[in-house]
DNA sequence: CTCATTTATAAACATATGTTAAGAACCAAA
DNA sequence: TTTGGTTCTTAACATATGTTTATAAATGAG
């Protein structure tokens, strides 16, 4: 279980005030397992902050092939912020893969905030220097390695991988096939 | 040719007292085709807005095989940003394919800036959305393209791609070999 | 202009991955 | 327990791409 604290004071000291003004803000919701949280076409409103669980994040393309984007775990912002920024439907869809507690914050009330305080506006700031060092991480990881070494780093970043979901979902992460996959399992632990 | 306020104000109004503490900062630098603007290993201090010119960014893996990650043309904000906000060695390297005329800005003077004044801050902000943007474009077109579909999409936001380049870099953008990229063009142009 | 270098194309073979189909292993509902 | 669905593995064949080598075409320095 992660609290609010806990995730504003990973991005440094902020003043008590701010961090009141954006606890305001924030509500908990939970969902079940394989429950849809932001579905295609929806222009989003809220971001979330994982309490516990795990979510993925996914899109579809005109064969209704599934490409998984993200996992995200216990203490991860998640959200469409493509849709958030630009006010426009969302191409990602997000999905809970177990049962999930989360907050949830309107974006809209959090932007106003960052135009008022400044603590906040650098806030957010690290937040999407974050997002920016994943999306880094990503981008290397598609377009150096091969599927067998995405594998191997996805279960370094989630150990229990292949327990708590499908082959079906980590090929989709993979952009592999599932068969693809229990090809690559089969050569890795012959070795 | 590109002026600072004119990059200014494509991130929305700014007061002219804040536009005038980011000029400040920033000085003209001229460089020749084929010159490193960062090299592998430095930890960088600057960022650029370019004027005019090409610049490539790209990594190299442990068997020597470069990757272009992004080519960035006049108006584009260019920098290790990774390294930037780390103050680790940057793994990127940045070269220019033509002459180049560049705004260079001191990237810890510009964050003092946005400590101080909530328009730096919120313009760092939009500054970062919109890279969240291009990377995840980059994201989309690594996961779900194929090859052939990325060179078609590169053809689209450089039209003149294959006069500008050699077949070289073009090839490392799309991470296959010289020869695979002749082959695509050969299918593509058959057609 | 000429020669040397770079760049692009091509062929031949190897590997990674996709597609399809079949069967095995597992699980859940009746 | 039986049945039906899902998940995983395997095989066979097709395609995209890599590697190597050769050659042709374009380019640049003198």
């Amino acid at each position: 279980m992660v609290n609010l604290k806990e995730f504003l004071n990973q991005f440094g000291s902020i003043p008590e005030s701010s961090i009141d003004s954006f606890i305001n803000l924030a509500s908990i919701e939970e969902f079940k397992k394989n429950e849809t949280l932001i579905n295609f076409n929806e222009v989003s409103k809220d971001f979330y902050i994982i309490k516990s669980g795990i979510v993925r994040s996914y899109h579809v393309d005109l064969k209704g092939k599934e490409y998984t984007r993200s996992f995200f775990t216990k203490g991860k912002a998640v959200g469409s912020l493509n849709s958030l920024i630009s006010k426009k439907p969302t191409q990602i869809a997000y999905e809970t893969l177990t049962d999930v507690k989360l907050y949830s914050i309107d974006f809209n009330k959090f932007m106003n905030l960052t135009k008022k305080d400044i603590d906040i506006a650098n806030l957010y700031n690290r937040l999407l220097e974050r997002i920016f060092f994943l999306m880094e991480s990503e981008i290397f990881s598609l377009a150096v390695l091969d599927a067998s070494e995405r594998y191997l780093k996805l279960q370094e970043e989630i150990p229990d991988i292949d327990n708590i979901m499908t082959q079906y979902h980590i090929a989709a992460y993979l952009n592999i096939t599932p068969v693809q996959l229990s090809r690559i399992r089969k050569k890795l632990y012959s070795k």
